[in-house]
Order: structure tokens, then C-alpha cells, then sequence
RNA sequence: GGCCCCUUCGACUAAUGGUUAGGUCACCACCCUUUCACGGUGGCUGCACGGGUUCGAGUCCCGUAGGGGUCACCA
């Protein structure tokens, strides 16, 4: 039985990097008929931040990531937030401590300062030198009794090699020499995440492991827990995900750009787009398609196809996959996205109008924005005209020539794309000249740009009414 | 710095040891066209380097270089 689990820090917004990580692990349990496990990972109680679960909740909901088991829906092996969980954790590092797998460490942070601080001087890795690793049981309790606050850490064996595989890199050595008495419960009585991880995982009957790279390194830590519980033949596979990177290939932070989910939606991402597009960064079913479903993604997805190299997320193609989302949304789906936009900015429309402009700017648009904010003369007479194409069309013979295409206007009885193009066509071939010699000028006076829509269309949308009042504000005020 | 991981066009990636190293984004040119966009055609640029193994290496092995991750009472 395939049970994964999805694990993060509620603290904030939901990084793409871990929107990734739950989405393989949903790509993977849903592929399999398996668990899909939400745990909220919340034992530093320094970093908790209020509505953090809620918001992550609506999160992946917003992009359709659902979960089997977790805080919501509940489940067998719950409670799913680690800090209702701390007896639990407690419990078990005291069972270590009887097995002499974990000691108590009294170490102050100042020492421990101090300590780090002469390693690395001496060149050394930073090590805790396991100062309390040693302490007699009479030592211990008269520590204990005195209520100095401890630590509990873990016993790393010595000279020993740690090996596991990892279903993505194969096998991955480490020489237990190089790995630190590592904490496992804080003074604060709360897990750190690796007792807390390795607990809950056995626990909840964890199959794979899928995470971040950033995880490796700890990796043969959690290995040495599991055998110090007797837990090694239960323990689950380990994936680790390549990193998502920054342009200039670091792990991709906040500091160099959007990485917050929240950012993508906020800016008119599609929630599809956004999967596709985060999908295939490090995973790719050897395939030519670019656009899955998460259906398509589904059926499709292959841990072993998941590369081992980090990736940079590339924002150009995520435009060009959320462009080719929105083309292939229908007119009332978009209404419903672009309405509330329209309706920030201030302009009152009714749906009819809208979908008209929506159709007229479907094949334009990369981002739900761009169907208000780059096509705002359809909601407002432009009061600023574009530089550029005023000096190139707007002549003093387009301005005559507006005059006549004016009163023409006026006087048409049929308001159509089909009727504005008759009278811009056959003026022009009166005067033989180019369309375009009207056209430009045209479209200028009235959307106060050099590029949208066709212009017969835009026209008709906009209105015979409105059309007729920018033109005579273009006459007066544009010179 | 120690340890670990990684390395195919600018970016994302494909390629039973045998391909003119393929696709997508971006970019450039042309076509379509009233502009922008869409669409179409073509182009551009890549196997980090050095040794092996092999009839044959992007693919296997070793080394070098470069990049990244990690070394907390954070996850």
C-alpha cells in the first residue's frame, strides 16, 4: 500500500518549492491507488505563524492537491499536527534514552556557542564534541534534580557506514564520523524534526519518503533513528527531489523574486498552469507534450523519471503555459476570473460586455490581468496617447480624414464590425489610399495605443455612442 | 572548510552503447495581417574537461573542474 505523506512548517505563505513536493507526492499516491497524508509540521513554536494552515489549506485546494488523511478530513493515524503529538515524541525519546540510544546533554547554548566556535577555528567541521555523551546515571540525576534544562540527543555510533537508497539517486553513503549527536527533543519538551519525522512516518504507516534535496544530507540521521527504534524493517523508501533554483542556480528564494504560490494566483496564474508548468521541473515523461491535465499527470507520473539535477524555475515559460491555459478556458470560465479584476479596478460592466472583451482578448492574454489592464479602453476613454504611433499616424491628413470618417460614422444606421470595416474600406478606396492610413489614426484616437485587437471589432464592442465621442476629444486635444 | 549530491542549447528537457543529438520556452528572420497577438515556415545555440573500457560513448568506469545542498534546542 502506497502512503505518502506531505509535511510542511506552517509558517506563511506556500513556497513553490514545497507546492512541487505535495504535488509528487500526490502524483505519486494517486498513481498508485495509495494514501495521499497531510502533516503539519509545527513544533517550532518560535516561527508559528497565525492562519498559516488555513491559508495553506486553501492553497492546495486552490491548485486541486487533495489529501486523504490530515487535520481536516482526520483519519486512523492522527492526530496529523505534530504539536498535538508531543507526548508521543516524548514517550519514545525517553525509550531511547533507556536504550542507551540517546543520552540527556545539560550543554548550554553558550557553550555550545563556544564550542563551535574553537572547531571551526581549528578547521574542523562544527561538531558538538558530546560533552554529556559520557555523563554517569548519577551524574544525570543529580543534573535532573537540580532542574537544569536539557537537551536529548542521539547516540550516533561510531565508525560506521550508513548507506540507503534513494529512489531517485540510487544508493547514498555516509560515514557516521561525520554525523553530529544530533538533538531530538529541545528543552522546550518539543521534537526537532528529525525524531518527530522519523515517529510519525513509522507511525502513520509512511511507504515513500518524496521530498526536497535539502533533505539528503540529513537522510542517514533519520536511518540511525529507525534502527535505534528497531524500526529498520519498516522503513519507507526515500525519494529526494532535485531543488528548485533561482536564475543564478541557488535554491530558490524569496529574495530573488515571487516563490510564494499565493504571488502566482495573486498576479493571474491559472491554477492548472501553475501545475503543469511546476510539473515538469524535474520530471518529464520522456514524452514531446508540453500541456498535461492533472488527470494526464496522473496516469503519467514515474518516480524514476524524476531527474536528479536542480532546476531553474524559468517564469518565461510558466507565462507561456499560463497563456495556453487561458486560451483553452471557455468565455464563461474567464468571465468569472476577470470579473472580480474589473471590478477592483473601478469599472462596472455588465457580463455581456465583458465577454465580448474577453473574446476579443483570449488570444492576447497571459495572465488574467492582462484582459483589464491592457485593454483598459474598453472600459475608459483614453485620457494619454502612445508617443510613438501619434507621430506616425497621427498626420494633419488623418486628422481630416478623421473628420470625415466621423461624420460617416454618425450617420451609420448598423452598428457592426461589418458595417465600420464598409466605411473605413470604401473611404479609403475613395481616396486611394491604404486602409492603414485610417486604421492607425483611428485606433489611436480611440484606445489611445499602437496594438490590440482588430479594429473593426474593438469598435463595435466599444460602441457607436462612446466611438464618436473619442474621436471628437481626439480632434480637439491631440496635437 | 568537512560531508553529500549534481553537470545535454540562454531556460525546461528527450535520447535499449550505434540519431545529421530530438522537442518546448526565449531569441532572430520570413509568411499571414490594419497593429499586437495567434498560427505557419525556417534559423540560432548544447553533450563541462581529461583519461580509459568498447568495433562504436551524451550514455559505462576513473580523475579534474564547476555548481548546488548541508553542517541549529529551524524545518
Amino acid at each position: 500500500m502506497v502512503r505518502v505523506r506531505f509535511a510542511p512548517s506552517p509558517t506563511g505563505f506556500v513556497h513553490v518549492g514545497s507546492l512541487r513536493t505535495a504535488l509528487y507526492n500526490f502524483l505519486f499516491a494517486r498513481h498508485h491507488g495509495g494514501v495521499n497524508i497531510l502533516r503539519v509540521e509545527d513544533t517550532d513554536r518560535t516561527r508559528l505563524v497565525e492562519g498559516a494552515v488555513d491559508n495553506l489549506l486553501r492553497t492546495m485546494e486552490w491548485v486541486g492537491i487533495t489529501f486523504d488523511e490530515g487535520p481536516e478530513q482526520g483519519g486512523e493515524y492522527g492526530p496529523y499536527t505534530q504539536s498535538e503529538r508531543t507526548d508521543i515524541y516524548r514517550k519514545h525519546a525517553n525509550e531511547l534514552i533507556k536504550n542507551v540510544k540517546a543520552y540527556p546533554c545539560f550543554c548550554t547554548a553558550e557553550r555550545l556557542d563556544e564550542v563551535r566556535k574553537k572547531m571551526q577555528a581549528a578547521g574542523q567541521p562544527p561538531m558538538y564534541d558530546r560533552h554529556c555523551r559520557n555523563l554517569t546515571e548519577e551524574e544525570v540525576e543529580v543534573k535532573m534534580e537540580a532542574g537544569i534544562p536539557h537537551v536529548v540527543r542521539l547516540r550516533v555510533p561510531l565508525g560506521e557506514t550508513i548507506t540507503f537508497n534513494d529512489l531517485v539517486r540510487g544508493d547514498v553513503s555516509f560515514d557516521s564520523k561525520t554525523i553530529d549527536d544530533q538533538v531530538l527533543l529541545k528543552s522546550d519538551g518539543f521534537p526537532t524534526y528529525h525524531l518527530a519525522n522519523v515517529i510519525d512516518d513509522y507511525m502513520m504507516k509512511i511507504s515513500h519518503v518524496i521530498r526536497g534535496e535539502e533533505w539528503l544530507s540529513s537522510t542517514p540521521k533519520h536511518v540511525l533513528l529507525y534502527r535505534a527504534f528497531g524500526w529498520e524493517n519498516a522503513m519507507p523508501k526515500f525519494a529526494h527531489l532535485p531543488l528548485l533554483l533561482n536564475p543564478d542556480r541557488s535554491k530558490l528564494s524569496k529574495r530573488q523574486g515571487d516563490v510564494a504560490v499565493e504571488n502566482f494566483r495573486d498576479k493571474g496564474y491559472l491554477p492548472d498552469a501553475l501545475i503543469n508548468f511546476v510539473a515538469l521541473l524535474g520530471w518529464n515523461p520522456s514524452a514531446t507534450e508540453e500541456i498535461y491535465s492533472m488527470d494526464e499527470l496522473i496516469a503519467q507520473f514515474d518516480l524514476e523519471k524524476v531527474n536528479k539535477a536542480g532546476a531553474i524555475f524559468g517564469k518565461e515559460k510558466l507565462d507561456w503555459t499560463n497563456a495556453e491555459y487561458i486560451r483553452k478556458k471557455s468565455p464563461d470560465e474567464l468571465l468569472v476570473l476577470v470579473k472580480p479584476i474589473a471590478t477592483e479596478r473601478g469599472f462596472s460592466v455588465s457580463d455581456d460586455y465583458l465577454r465580448k472583451v474577453i473574446h476579443l482578448m483570449q488570444e492576447r492574454a497571459r495572465s488574467t490581468f492582462d484582459f483589464i489592464d491592457f485593454a483598459s479602453y474598453f472600459f475608459k476613454a483614453p485620457t494619454e496617447f502612445d508617443e510613438k504611433s501619434k507621430a506616425k499616424n497621427w498626420t494633419l491628413d488623418a486628422k481630416e480624414r478623421m473628420i470625415e470618417i466621423l461624420t460617416q460614422f454618425k450617420s451609420l444606421s448598423e452598428w457592426t464590425h461589418n458595417s465600420i470595416e464598409g466605411v473605413i474600406r470604401s473611404y479609403a478606396e475613395s481616396k486611394t489610399i491604404s486602409a492603414g492610413k485610417l486604421i492607425h489614426p483611428l485606433r489611436l484616437a480611440v484606445s489611445g495605443v499602437g496594438m490590440g485587437p482588430g479594429l473593426f471589432e474593438m469598435l463595435e464592442v466599444i460602441g457607436k455612442e462612446e466611438v464618436c465621442k473619442r474621436i471628437e476629444y481626439a480632434l480637439v486635444n491631440l496635437n
